[in-house]
RNA sequence: GGCCCCAUCGUCUAACGGUUAGGACAGCAGGUUCUCAUCCUGCAAAUCCGGGUUCGAUUCCCGGUGGGGUCACCA
Protein backbone atom coordinates (compact mmCIF):
# COMPACT_ATOMS: atom_id res chain seq x y z
CA UNK A 1 0.00 0.00 0.00
CA UNK A 2 1.79 3.40 -1.18
CA UNK A 3 -0.89 5.80 0.64
CA UNK A 4 -3.32 6.12 3.08
CA UNK A 5 -6.15 8.13 1.05
CA UNK A 6 -9.10 6.35 0.67
CA UNK A 7 -9.69 5.50 -2.96
CA UNK A 8 -12.97 5.99 -4.87
CA UNK A 9 -11.95 3.20 -7.83
CA UNK A 10 -14.61 2.30 -10.41
CA UNK A 11 -15.84 -0.59 -12.69
CA UNK A 12 -16.69 0.65 -15.91
CA UNK A 13 -18.02 -2.07 -18.19
CA UNK A 14 -20.58 -1.45 -21.43
CA UNK A 15 -23.75 -4.09 -21.43
CA UNK A 16 -22.46 -5.98 -24.46
CA UNK A 17 -23.83 -9.39 -22.31
CA UNK A 18 -21.03 -11.04 -21.23
CA UNK A 19 -18.65 -10.39 -18.39
CA UNK A 20 -15.40 -10.46 -20.07
CA UNK A 21 -13.20 -12.19 -17.23
CA UNK A 22 -11.01 -9.36 -18.37
CA UNK A 23 -13.27 -7.19 -16.99
CA UNK A 24 -13.37 -9.32 -13.52
CA UNK A 25 -9.79 -8.82 -13.20
CA UNK A 26 -10.05 -4.65 -13.78
CA UNK A 27 -12.96 -5.00 -11.50
CA UNK A 28 -11.28 -7.13 -8.70
CA UNK A 29 -8.04 -5.04 -8.84
CA UNK A 30 -10.36 -1.78 -7.92
CA UNK A 31 -12.29 -3.63 -5.67
CA UNK A 32 -9.21 -4.66 -4.05
CA UNK A 33 -7.76 -0.95 -4.13
CA UNK A 34 -11.33 0.50 -3.14
CA UNK A 35 -11.48 -1.91 0.11
CA UNK A 36 -7.45 -1.72 1.40
CA UNK A 37 -7.93 1.69 2.21
CA UNK A 38 -11.33 1.78 3.49
CA UNK A 39 -12.50 3.32 0.22
CA UNK A 40 -15.31 2.98 -1.80
CA UNK A 41 -15.70 0.80 -5.52
CA UNK A 42 -18.28 2.15 -7.73
CA UNK A 43 -19.77 0.46 -10.58
CA UNK A 44 -20.91 2.79 -13.64
CA UNK A 45 -22.31 1.59 -16.57
CA UNK A 46 -20.95 2.53 -20.22
CA UNK A 47 -23.67 2.25 -22.30
CA UNK A 48 -22.93 5.42 -24.74
CA UNK A 49 -23.05 2.85 -28.09
CA UNK A 50 -26.57 2.32 -28.47
CA UNK A 51 -25.57 -0.17 -30.87
CA UNK A 52 -23.49 -2.10 -29.06
CA UNK A 53 -25.97 -2.21 -25.63
CA UNK A 54 -27.92 -5.07 -25.45
CA UNK A 55 -31.16 -6.07 -23.54
CA UNK A 56 -30.17 -6.88 -19.57
CA UNK A 57 -26.95 -6.44 -20.58
CA UNK A 58 -27.08 -3.92 -17.30
CA UNK A 59 -28.46 -6.85 -14.72
CA UNK A 60 -26.18 -9.68 -16.10
CA UNK A 61 -23.45 -7.37 -15.06
CA UNK A 62 -24.88 -6.52 -11.82
CA UNK A 63 -25.67 -9.66 -11.48
CA UNK A 64 -22.94 -11.42 -12.63
CA UNK A 65 -20.97 -9.50 -10.04
CA UNK A 66 -22.98 -10.44 -7.29
CA UNK A 67 -22.79 -14.15 -7.92
CA UNK A 68 -18.85 -13.31 -7.97
CA UNK A 69 -19.59 -11.77 -4.36
CA UNK A 70 -17.73 -8.19 -5.65
CA UNK A 71 -20.32 -6.14 -4.10
CA UNK A 72 -20.27 -2.46 -5.35
CA UNK A 73 -20.53 0.56 -2.64
CA UNK A 74 -22.09 3.05 -4.93
CA UNK A 75 -23.94 2.85 -8.34
CA UNK A 76 -25.21 0.75 -10.00
CA UNK A 77 -26.01 -2.05 -7.77
CA UNK A 78 -28.55 -4.94 -6.90
CA UNK A 79 -31.11 -4.79 -4.10
CA UNK A 80 -33.66 -7.17 -3.44
CA UNK A 81 -32.83 -8.72 -7.08
CA UNK A 82 -33.46 -5.63 -9.12
CA UNK A 83 -31.34 -3.37 -10.29
CA UNK A 84 -31.03 0.13 -8.42
CA UNK A 85 -29.02 3.05 -8.02
CA UNK A 86 -27.33 3.88 -4.75
CA UNK A 87 -24.92 7.46 -4.24
CA UNK A 88 -24.85 10.61 -4.37
CA UNK A 89 -23.10 11.23 -7.94
CA UNK A 90 -25.24 9.30 -9.90
CA UNK A 91 -26.75 8.67 -12.31
CA UNK A 92 -24.27 6.10 -12.96
CA UNK A 93 -25.83 5.27 -16.39
CA UNK A 94 -23.95 7.30 -19.05
CA UNK A 95 -27.07 7.01 -21.46
CA UNK A 96 -29.07 8.97 -18.70
CA UNK A 97 -26.35 11.36 -18.16
CA UNK A 98 -26.37 13.58 -21.76
CA UNK A 99 -27.16 16.59 -20.41
CA UNK A 100 -24.16 16.72 -18.66
CA UNK A 101 -22.08 15.38 -21.14
CA UNK A 102 -23.95 18.41 -23.26
CA UNK A 103 -23.15 20.76 -20.58
CA UNK A 104 -19.59 20.41 -20.51
CA UNK A 105 -19.26 19.93 -24.31
CA UNK A 106 -20.30 23.51 -24.38
CA UNK A 107 -17.83 24.28 -22.06
CA UNK A 108 -14.93 23.35 -24.77
CA UNK A 109 -16.74 25.19 -27.43
CA UNK A 110 -17.41 28.28 -25.58
CA UNK A 111 -13.25 28.25 -24.48
CA UNK A 112 -12.40 27.03 -28.00
CA UNK A 113 -10.68 23.85 -26.95
CA UNK A 114 -13.14 21.72 -28.73
CA UNK A 115 -15.14 22.61 -32.15
CA UNK A 116 -18.37 21.92 -34.18
CA UNK A 117 -17.24 19.08 -37.09
CA UNK A 118 -19.73 19.50 -40.10
CA UNK A 119 -18.28 17.12 -42.30
CA UNK A 120 -20.36 14.55 -43.98
CA UNK A 121 -19.43 10.83 -43.30
CA UNK A 122 -18.68 10.33 -47.03
CA UNK A 123 -16.18 13.07 -47.02
CA UNK A 124 -14.59 11.65 -44.00
CA UNK A 125 -14.12 7.92 -45.55
CA UNK A 126 -12.91 10.20 -48.92
CA UNK A 127 -9.63 11.63 -46.92
CA UNK A 128 -9.02 8.55 -44.73
CA UNK A 129 -8.74 6.68 -48.51
CA UNK A 130 -6.62 9.03 -49.22
CA UNK A 131 -4.57 9.47 -47.15
CA UNK A 132 -3.84 5.75 -46.99
CA UNK A 133 -3.21 5.79 -50.76
CA UNK A 134 -0.41 8.67 -49.44
CA UNK A 135 0.89 6.42 -47.12
CA UNK A 136 -0.38 9.08 -44.05
CA UNK A 137 -1.99 8.70 -40.56
CA UNK A 138 -5.21 8.59 -41.72
CA UNK A 139 -5.96 11.89 -39.49
CA UNK A 140 -8.85 14.53 -39.35
CA UNK A 141 -7.77 17.50 -41.26
CA UNK A 142 -9.52 19.98 -39.40
CA UNK A 143 -11.30 21.41 -42.46
CA UNK A 144 -14.17 22.57 -39.81
CA UNK A 145 -11.54 23.98 -37.53
CA UNK A 146 -10.95 27.18 -39.53
CA UNK A 147 -14.75 27.23 -40.39
CA UNK A 148 -16.11 30.77 -39.64
CA UNK A 149 -18.54 31.82 -37.39
CA UNK A 150 -21.07 32.79 -40.49
CA UNK A 151 -20.24 29.16 -42.21
CA UNK A 152 -21.15 27.84 -38.65
CA UNK A 153 -24.26 29.50 -37.60
CA UNK A 154 -25.35 28.73 -41.76
CA UNK A 155 -24.66 25.09 -41.25
CA UNK A 156 -26.60 25.36 -37.67
CA UNK A 157 -29.65 27.00 -38.99
CA UNK A 158 -29.68 24.29 -42.06
CA UNK A 159 -29.94 21.69 -39.70
CA UNK A 160 -26.92 20.10 -40.86
CA UNK A 161 -25.41 17.14 -38.30
CA UNK A 162 -22.48 17.86 -36.71
CA UNK A 163 -20.28 16.27 -34.07
CA UNK A 164 -17.99 18.19 -31.85
CA UNK A 165 -13.75 17.67 -31.86
CA UNK A 166 -11.42 18.07 -29.39
CA UNK A 167 -9.19 20.78 -30.93
CA UNK A 168 -5.84 18.98 -29.80
CA UNK A 169 -3.17 21.44 -28.91
CA UNK A 170 0.68 20.97 -29.69
CA UNK A 171 2.87 19.63 -27.28
CA UNK A 172 3.47 16.48 -25.54
CA UNK A 173 1.21 14.38 -22.76
CA UNK A 174 3.32 12.54 -20.05
CA UNK A 175 1.21 9.72 -18.22
CA UNK A 176 2.23 8.67 -14.88
CA UNK A 177 0.97 5.33 -14.84
CA UNK A 178 1.13 3.44 -11.63
CA UNK A 179 1.74 0.26 -13.59
CA UNK A 180 4.23 0.71 -16.16
CA UNK A 181 6.34 4.52 -14.92
CA UNK A 182 5.92 7.28 -17.13
CA UNK A 183 4.78 7.28 -21.06
CA UNK A 184 5.24 10.11 -23.18
CA UNK A 185 2.88 10.73 -26.26
CA UNK A 186 3.70 13.20 -28.89
CA UNK A 187 0.72 15.28 -29.73
CA UNK A 188 1.48 15.69 -33.05
CA UNK A 189 0.41 11.80 -33.50
CA UNK A 190 -3.28 12.56 -32.22
CA UNK A 191 -5.92 13.01 -34.13
CA UNK A 192 -8.89 15.78 -33.39
CA UNK A 193 -10.87 12.92 -31.26
CA UNK A 194 -14.63 13.32 -31.61
CA UNK A 195 -16.13 14.04 -27.90
CA UNK A 196 -20.01 14.15 -29.19
CA UNK A 197 -21.74 12.00 -31.99
CA UNK A 198 -24.36 13.60 -33.82
CA UNK A 199 -26.57 11.95 -31.92
CA UNK A 200 -26.14 13.90 -28.59
CA UNK A 201 -24.44 11.08 -27.25
CA UNK A 202 -20.49 11.34 -25.84
CA UNK A 203 -18.10 9.58 -26.90
CA UNK A 204 -15.90 7.21 -24.48
CA UNK A 205 -13.29 9.75 -24.65
CA UNK A 206 -15.65 12.46 -23.29
CA UNK A 207 -17.78 10.31 -21.19
CA UNK A 208 -14.81 8.62 -19.08
CA UNK A 209 -13.20 11.81 -18.19
CA UNK A 210 -16.39 13.82 -16.97
CA UNK A 211 -17.59 10.75 -14.97
CA UNK A 212 -14.13 9.89 -13.26
CA UNK A 213 -13.89 13.47 -12.47
CA UNK A 214 -17.57 14.51 -11.13
CA UNK A 215 -17.38 10.92 -9.30
CA UNK A 216 -14.55 11.66 -7.43
CA UNK A 217 -12.63 8.91 -8.96
CA UNK A 218 -8.82 8.86 -7.86
CA UNK A 219 -7.47 5.66 -9.44
CA UNK A 220 -8.56 4.82 -12.61
CA UNK A 221 -7.82 1.19 -13.24
CA UNK A 222 -8.48 -0.21 -16.81
CA UNK A 223 -7.22 -2.54 -19.52
CA UNK A 224 -3.78 -2.12 -21.41
CA UNK A 225 -6.03 -1.68 -24.81
CA UNK A 226 -6.84 2.46 -23.27
CA UNK A 227 -3.00 3.05 -22.75
CA UNK A 228 -3.10 4.58 -26.25
CA UNK A 229 -6.05 6.71 -25.91
CA UNK A 230 -5.05 8.19 -21.94
CA UNK A 231 -2.81 11.66 -24.02
CA UNK A 232 -6.67 12.31 -24.63
CA UNK A 233 -8.04 12.16 -21.41
CA UNK A 234 -5.26 14.13 -19.85
CA UNK A 235 -5.65 16.56 -22.93
CA UNK A 236 -9.37 16.87 -22.01
CA UNK A 237 -8.49 16.92 -17.76
CA UNK A 238 -5.75 19.76 -18.95
CA UNK A 239 -8.80 22.04 -20.27
CA UNK A 240 -11.64 21.21 -18.38
CA UNK A 241 -8.68 22.84 -15.78
CA UNK A 242 -9.05 19.08 -13.36
CA UNK A 243 -6.88 17.35 -11.70
CA UNK A 244 -6.33 14.18 -13.31
CA UNK A 245 -6.33 10.68 -11.13
CA UNK A 246 -3.95 8.06 -11.03
CA UNK A 247 -4.32 5.31 -13.79
CA UNK A 248 -3.07 2.14 -13.92
CA UNK A 249 -2.85 0.30 -16.99
CA UNK A 250 -3.33 -3.30 -16.41
CA UNK A 251 -1.65 -6.22 -19.45
CA UNK A 252 -4.56 -8.11 -21.46
CA UNK A 253 -5.47 -11.35 -21.00
CA UNK A 254 -4.45 -13.79 -23.73
CA UNK A 255 -5.14 -16.69 -25.73
CA UNK A 256 -2.88 -19.86 -25.68
CA UNK A 257 -1.79 -18.09 -29.32
CA UNK A 258 -0.66 -14.99 -27.21
CA UNK A 259 -3.58 -13.30 -28.76
CA UNK A 260 -6.27 -10.84 -27.24
CA UNK A 261 -8.71 -13.65 -24.95
CA UNK A 262 -11.70 -13.87 -27.13
CA UNK A 263 -14.61 -15.95 -27.51
CA UNK A 264 -13.15 -17.44 -30.51
CA UNK A 265 -11.04 -19.83 -28.75
CA UNK A 266 -13.71 -20.34 -25.81
CA UNK A 267 -15.40 -18.79 -23.22
CA UNK A 268 -14.78 -15.88 -21.54
CA UNK A 269 -17.68 -15.11 -19.39
CA UNK A 270 -17.34 -15.04 -16.35
CA UNK A 271 -21.15 -16.41 -15.58
CA UNK A 272 -19.94 -19.24 -18.48
CA UNK A 273 -17.93 -20.74 -15.91
CA UNK A 274 -19.60 -20.35 -12.93
CA UNK A 275 -22.62 -21.43 -14.50
CA UNK A 276 -20.01 -24.98 -15.49
CA UNK A 277 -19.86 -24.76 -11.81
CA UNK A 278 -16.90 -23.13 -11.06
CA UNK A 279 -17.33 -21.85 -7.08
CA UNK A 280 -16.77 -17.93 -7.41
CA UNK A 281 -14.19 -17.96 -4.76
CA UNK A 282 -11.67 -20.10 -7.21
CA UNK A 283 -12.70 -17.84 -9.90
CA UNK A 284 -11.63 -14.77 -8.05
CA UNK A 285 -8.60 -15.94 -6.61
CA UNK A 286 -7.76 -17.55 -9.97
CA UNK A 287 -8.33 -14.63 -12.07
CA UNK A 288 -6.71 -12.00 -9.48
CA UNK A 289 -3.37 -13.87 -9.83
CA UNK A 290 -3.40 -13.94 -13.21
CA UNK A 291 -0.65 -11.27 -14.03
CA UNK A 292 -0.26 -10.86 -9.97
CA UNK A 293 1.41 -13.25 -7.23
CA UNK A 294 1.29 -11.26 -3.56
CA UNK A 295 3.45 -13.64 -1.93
CA UNK A 296 5.07 -15.75 -4.58
CA UNK A 297 5.02 -18.52 -2.53
CA UNK A 298 1.68 -19.98 -2.36
CA UNK A 299 -1.10 -19.93 -5.05
CA UNK A 300 -4.36 -19.96 -2.76
CA UNK A 301 -5.32 -16.74 -1.22
CA UNK A 302 -8.67 -15.78 0.10
CA UNK A 303 -10.38 -12.42 -0.81
CA UNK A 304 -9.19 -10.94 2.38
CA UNK A 305 -5.79 -11.84 1.81
CA UNK A 306 -6.29 -10.34 -1.71
CA UNK A 307 -7.39 -7.58 -0.39
CA UNK A 308 -4.76 -7.02 2.28
CA UNK A 309 -2.27 -7.92 0.14
CA UNK A 310 -3.02 -6.11 -3.03
CA UNK A 311 -0.21 -3.82 -4.70
CA UNK A 312 -0.87 -2.44 -8.46
CA UNK A 313 3.22 -1.88 -8.15
CA UNK A 314 3.34 -5.82 -8.27
CA UNK A 315 1.14 -6.25 -10.91
CA UNK A 316 3.09 -7.27 -14.36
CA UNK A 317 3.56 -5.77 -17.04
CA UNK A 318 2.99 -8.25 -19.61
CA UNK A 319 0.46 -9.80 -21.00
CA UNK A 320 -0.72 -13.31 -19.43
CA UNK A 321 -1.64 -16.48 -21.29
CA UNK A 322 -5.07 -18.14 -19.05
CA UNK A 323 -4.02 -21.14 -18.29
CA UNK A 324 -7.39 -23.01 -17.58
CA UNK A 325 -6.44 -26.27 -16.28
CA UNK A 326 -4.89 -24.36 -13.12
CA UNK A 327 -8.51 -22.61 -12.74
CA UNK A 328 -9.71 -26.77 -12.62
CA UNK A 329 -6.99 -27.40 -10.27
CA UNK A 330 -7.46 -24.84 -8.18
CA UNK A 331 -11.85 -25.17 -7.78
CA UNK A 332 -10.67 -29.00 -6.51
CA UNK A 333 -8.30 -27.09 -3.60
CA UNK A 334 -11.34 -25.07 -2.92
CA UNK A 335 -13.53 -27.58 -2.92
CA UNK A 336 -12.03 -30.00 -0.79
CA UNK A 337 -11.40 -27.36 1.65
CA UNK A 338 -15.68 -27.09 1.83
CA UNK A 339 -17.86 -29.23 4.19
CA UNK A 340 -20.38 -31.36 2.31
CA UNK A 341 -22.83 -29.13 4.13
CA UNK A 342 -21.73 -25.81 2.04
CA UNK A 343 -20.91 -27.49 -1.00
CA UNK A 344 -24.50 -29.02 -1.04
CA UNK A 345 -25.92 -25.45 -0.44
CA UNK A 346 -24.18 -24.86 -3.91
CA UNK A 347 -25.22 -27.50 -5.31
CA UNK A 348 -28.69 -25.98 -5.14
CA UNK A 349 -27.93 -24.19 -8.41
CA UNK A 350 -27.25 -27.07 -10.39
CA UNK A 351 -30.53 -29.06 -9.29
CA UNK A 352 -29.53 -31.18 -6.04
CA UNK A 353 -31.05 -30.84 -3.15
CA UNK A 354 -30.17 -32.98 -0.28
CA UNK A 355 -31.01 -33.55 3.30
CA UNK A 356 -28.39 -32.94 5.93
CA UNK A 357 -28.14 -36.89 6.27
CA UNK A 358 -27.22 -36.65 2.78
CA UNK A 359 -24.34 -34.34 3.20
CA UNK A 360 -21.98 -37.40 3.62
CA UNK A 361 -22.40 -38.11 0.00
CA UNK A 362 -20.70 -34.59 -0.75
CA UNK A 363 -17.60 -35.18 1.67
CA UNK A 364 -16.62 -38.55 0.18
CA UNK A 365 -17.45 -37.51 -3.69
CA UNK A 366 -15.58 -34.35 -3.23
CA UNK A 367 -11.98 -35.54 -4.22
CA UNK A 368 -13.39 -37.06 -7.30
CA UNK A 369 -15.44 -33.50 -8.73
CA UNK A 370 -13.57 -30.83 -10.45
CA UNK A 371 -16.68 -28.59 -10.55
CA UNK A 372 -20.02 -28.44 -8.57
CA UNK A 373 -21.91 -29.71 -11.39
CA UNK A 374 -19.54 -32.67 -12.23
CA UNK A 375 -19.83 -33.25 -7.92
CA UNK A 376 -24.03 -32.74 -8.36
CA UNK A 377 -23.27 -35.71 -11.08
CA UNK A 378 -21.24 -37.94 -9.21
CA UNK A 379 -23.38 -37.65 -5.93
CA UNK A 380 -27.08 -38.07 -8.05
CA UNK A 381 -25.21 -41.24 -9.31
CA UNK A 382 -24.77 -42.61 -5.63
CA UNK A 383 -28.21 -41.65 -4.59
CA UNK A 384 -29.92 -44.64 -6.12
CA UNK A 385 -28.85 -48.04 -6.88
CA UNK A 386 -28.40 -48.09 -11.54
CA UNK A 387 -28.58 -51.30 -13.04
CA UNK A 388 -25.49 -53.21 -13.39
CA UNK A 389 -24.00 -56.28 -14.97
CA UNK A 390 -24.29 -58.61 -12.33
CA UNK A 391 -20.52 -60.24 -13.86
CA UNK A 392 -18.96 -57.16 -12.71
CA UNK A 393 -19.23 -57.91 -9.12
CA UNK A 394 -16.71 -60.91 -9.39
CA UNK A 395 -12.96 -59.50 -8.62
CA UNK A 396 -10.55 -60.54 -11.32
CA UNK A 397 -9.37 -63.87 -10.58
CA UNK A 398 -12.42 -65.05 -8.44
CA UNK A 399 -15.71 -66.28 -9.22
CA UNK A 400 -19.31 -65.75 -8.30
CA UNK A 401 -19.63 -68.13 -5.52
CA UNK A 402 -16.95 -66.12 -3.53
CA UNK A 403 -18.10 -62.52 -4.67
CA UNK A 404 -21.34 -63.72 -3.03
CA UNK A 405 -19.76 -65.21 -0.38
CA UNK A 406 -17.81 -61.84 0.78
CA UNK A 407 -20.88 -60.19 0.32
CA UNK A 408 -22.27 -62.04 2.81
CA UNK A 409 -19.91 -61.77 5.03
CA UNK A 410 -19.56 -58.05 4.30
CA UNK A 411 -23.10 -57.76 5.06
CA UNK A 412 -22.90 -59.38 8.49
CA UNK A 413 -20.00 -57.24 9.21
CA UNK A 414 -21.65 -53.85 8.58
CA UNK A 415 -24.84 -55.35 10.53
CA UNK A 416 -22.87 -56.06 13.96
CA UNK A 417 -20.73 -52.64 13.51
CA UNK A 418 -24.02 -50.45 13.60
CA UNK A 419 -24.21 -47.24 12.82
CA UNK A 420 -21.07 -45.38 12.00
CA UNK A 421 -20.13 -41.89 12.73
CA UNK A 422 -16.34 -41.71 12.59
CA UNK A 423 -15.58 -43.17 8.82
CA UNK A 424 -11.79 -43.54 9.94
CA UNK A 425 -12.68 -45.87 13.07
CA UNK A 426 -14.90 -47.76 10.53
CA UNK A 427 -12.61 -48.10 7.99
CA UNK A 428 -9.41 -49.34 10.67
CA UNK A 429 -12.26 -51.34 12.13
CA UNK A 430 -13.11 -53.24 9.36
CA UNK A 431 -9.58 -53.71 7.73
CA UNK A 432 -8.83 -55.48 11.20
CA UNK A 433 -11.20 -57.38 10.71
CA UNK A 434 -10.82 -58.54 6.92
CA UNK A 435 -7.18 -59.45 8.17
CA UNK A 436 -7.86 -61.33 10.88
CA UNK A 437 -10.60 -63.19 8.75
CA UNK A 438 -7.80 -63.86 6.62
CA UNK A 439 -9.32 -62.28 3.50
CA UNK A 440 -8.27 -60.92 0.23
CA UNK A 441 -8.87 -57.17 0.53
CA UNK A 442 -9.45 -56.76 -3.49
CA UNK A 443 -11.71 -60.02 -3.06
CA UNK A 444 -14.14 -58.59 -0.73
CA UNK A 445 -13.48 -54.73 -0.90
CA UNK A 446 -14.36 -54.97 -5.16
CA UNK A 447 -17.70 -56.82 -4.67
CA UNK A 448 -18.75 -54.41 -1.98
CA UNK A 449 -17.63 -51.04 -4.30
CA UNK A 450 -19.77 -52.71 -6.92
CA UNK A 451 -22.91 -53.62 -4.92
CA UNK A 452 -22.64 -50.44 -3.52
CA UNK A 453 -22.17 -47.92 -6.39
CA UNK A 454 -23.07 -50.38 -9.31
CA UNK A 455 -19.93 -48.87 -10.83
CA UNK A 456 -16.14 -49.43 -11.26
CA UNK A 457 -15.25 -45.86 -10.29
CA UNK A 458 -16.72 -45.12 -6.99
CA UNK A 459 -15.52 -43.84 -3.65
CA UNK A 460 -13.92 -46.62 -1.76
CA UNK A 461 -16.83 -48.63 0.21
CA UNK A 462 -16.01 -47.59 3.67
CA UNK A 463 -16.79 -44.80 2.06
CA UNK A 464 -19.92 -45.99 0.57
CA UNK A 465 -21.02 -47.66 3.73
CA UNK A 466 -20.58 -44.67 5.24
CA UNK A 467 -22.82 -42.59 3.37
CA UNK A 468 -25.55 -45.20 2.60
CA UNK A 469 -26.06 -45.77 6.05
CA UNK A 470 -26.41 -49.86 7.41
CA UNK A 471 -30.11 -50.22 5.57
CA UNK A 472 -29.45 -49.04 2.28
CA UNK A 473 -25.87 -50.79 2.40
CA UNK A 474 -27.47 -54.09 3.37
CA UNK A 475 -30.37 -53.84 1.19
CA UNK A 476 -27.94 -53.02 -1.64
CA UNK A 477 -25.68 -55.95 -0.15
CA UNK A 478 -28.82 -57.68 -0.86
CA UNK A 479 -29.70 -57.05 -4.10
CA UNK A 480 -26.08 -58.04 -5.49
CA UNK A 481 -26.35 -61.73 -3.29
CA UNK A 482 -29.85 -61.98 -5.35
CA UNK A 483 -27.77 -60.86 -8.89
CA UNK A 484 -25.73 -63.27 -8.31
CA UNK A 485 -27.72 -66.74 -7.62
CA UNK A 486 -27.50 -68.77 -10.47
CA UNK A 487 -24.47 -66.82 -12.06
CA UNK A 488 -21.21 -68.56 -12.08
C1' G B 1 2.97 1.00 -41.61
C1' G B 2 3.18 5.30 -37.45
C1' C B 3 2.93 5.61 -32.23
C1' C B 4 2.92 3.00 -27.59
C1' C B 5 3.56 -1.24 -24.27
C1' C B 6 5.89 -5.80 -23.10
C1' A B 7 9.74 -10.10 -22.75
C1' U B 8 12.19 -15.78 -16.54
C1' C B 9 10.56 -23.34 -17.57
C1' G B 10 5.00 -25.31 -22.45
C1' U B 11 1.68 -21.95 -19.05
C1' C B 12 1.06 -18.58 -14.47
C1' U B 13 4.79 -16.58 -11.59
C1' A B 14 9.25 -15.51 -7.44
C1' A B 15 14.09 -13.62 -7.00
C1' C B 16 17.45 -5.09 -2.30
C1' G B 17 23.05 -5.97 -8.68
C1' G B 18 25.85 -11.44 -5.59
C1' U B 19 20.54 -17.69 -5.19
C1' U B 20 22.78 -24.56 -7.16
C1' A B 21 17.41 -18.93 -10.85
C1' G B 22 12.47 -20.67 -6.22
C1' G B 23 7.10 -22.11 -6.36
C1' A B 24 2.46 -23.61 -8.92
C1' C B 25 -0.35 -25.87 -13.20
C1' A B 26 0.40 -29.28 -16.99
C1' G B 27 3.94 -33.53 -18.34
C1' C B 28 6.86 -37.86 -17.01
C1' A B 29 8.53 -41.76 -13.33
C1' G B 30 7.74 -44.03 -8.71
C1' G B 31 5.06 -44.77 -3.78
C1' U B 32 0.27 -45.43 -1.09
C1' U B 33 -4.03 -48.45 -2.83
C1' C B 34 -9.86 -52.60 -3.85
C1' U B 35 -11.14 -48.59 -8.65
C1' C B 36 -10.76 -43.52 -9.84
C1' A B 37 -9.47 -39.21 -7.55
C1' U B 38 -6.75 -37.37 -3.52
C1' C B 39 -2.08 -37.67 -1.07
C1' C B 40 3.49 -38.39 -0.89
C1' U B 41 8.47 -38.71 -3.44
C1' G B 42 11.35 -37.78 -7.51
C1' C B 43 12.58 -36.23 -12.81
C1' A B 44 12.60 -33.00 -16.86
C1' A B 45 11.83 -27.92 -18.07
C1' A B 46 13.38 -20.86 -18.30
C1' U B 47 16.34 -15.64 -17.69
C1' C B 48 14.86 -13.84 -26.42
C1' C B 49 19.65 -12.13 -28.98
C1' G B 50 23.85 -8.63 -29.16
C1' G B 51 26.45 -4.80 -27.02
C1' G B 52 27.60 -1.78 -22.91
C1' U B 53 27.88 -0.08 -17.21
C1' U B 54 29.89 -3.08 -13.04
C1' C B 55 34.54 -6.95 -9.41
C1' G B 56 29.76 -9.19 -10.56
C1' A B 57 23.65 -8.34 -14.69
C1' U B 58 17.45 -12.16 -14.83
C1' U B 59 17.87 -7.36 -12.51
C1' C B 60 20.51 -0.98 -14.92
C1' C B 61 21.39 1.44 -20.15
C1' C B 62 21.39 1.06 -25.66
C1' G B 63 20.30 -1.65 -30.12
C1' G B 64 18.04 -5.70 -32.44
C1' U B 65 14.36 -9.65 -32.61
C1' G B 66 9.75 -11.33 -31.19
C1' G B 67 4.81 -10.63 -29.24
C1' G B 68 0.82 -7.38 -28.07
C1' G B 69 -2.11 -2.85 -28.10
C1' U B 70 -3.79 1.34 -30.74
C1' C B 71 -4.61 4.43 -34.84
C1' A B 72 -13.76 4.98 -35.62
C1' C B 73 -19.46 9.43 -34.74
C1' C B 74 -16.88 1.11 -30.62
C1' A B 75 -15.93 0.78 -25.96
Amino acid sequence: MDTCMKERTRFAPSPTGLLHIGGVRTALYAYFLAKQTGGDFLLRIEDTDQARSVDQGVENIVHTLQRLNIQPDEGVVSKNGHVTEVGEYGPYQQSKRLTVYAQYAQQLLANGHAYRCFCSRERMDQIRKEQQQNKEQPKYDRHCLHASDAEIEAQLTANVPYVIRLHVPEGKSIIHDVIRGDITFDHREMDDQVLMKTDGFPTYHMAVVVDDHLMEITTVIRGEEWLSSTPKHLILYKMFGWQAPRFAHVPLLLNADRSKLSKRQGDVGAEQYLDKGYLAEALVNFIATLGFNPTGDREVYSKQELIDLFDLKKVNKGGAVVNFEKLDWMNKQYMQTMSGEELSRRMHAFGLVLTPDQYRFVDIEKARATTLKDLADHVRALLSLPDYDPTLLVWKKSDAHDAREMLKAAAGYVKAYGDINILAEFELSMKEWIKTEGLQTGNILWPMRIALSGREVSPSPFELVYALGTEETLHRFEVAIRSLEGTR
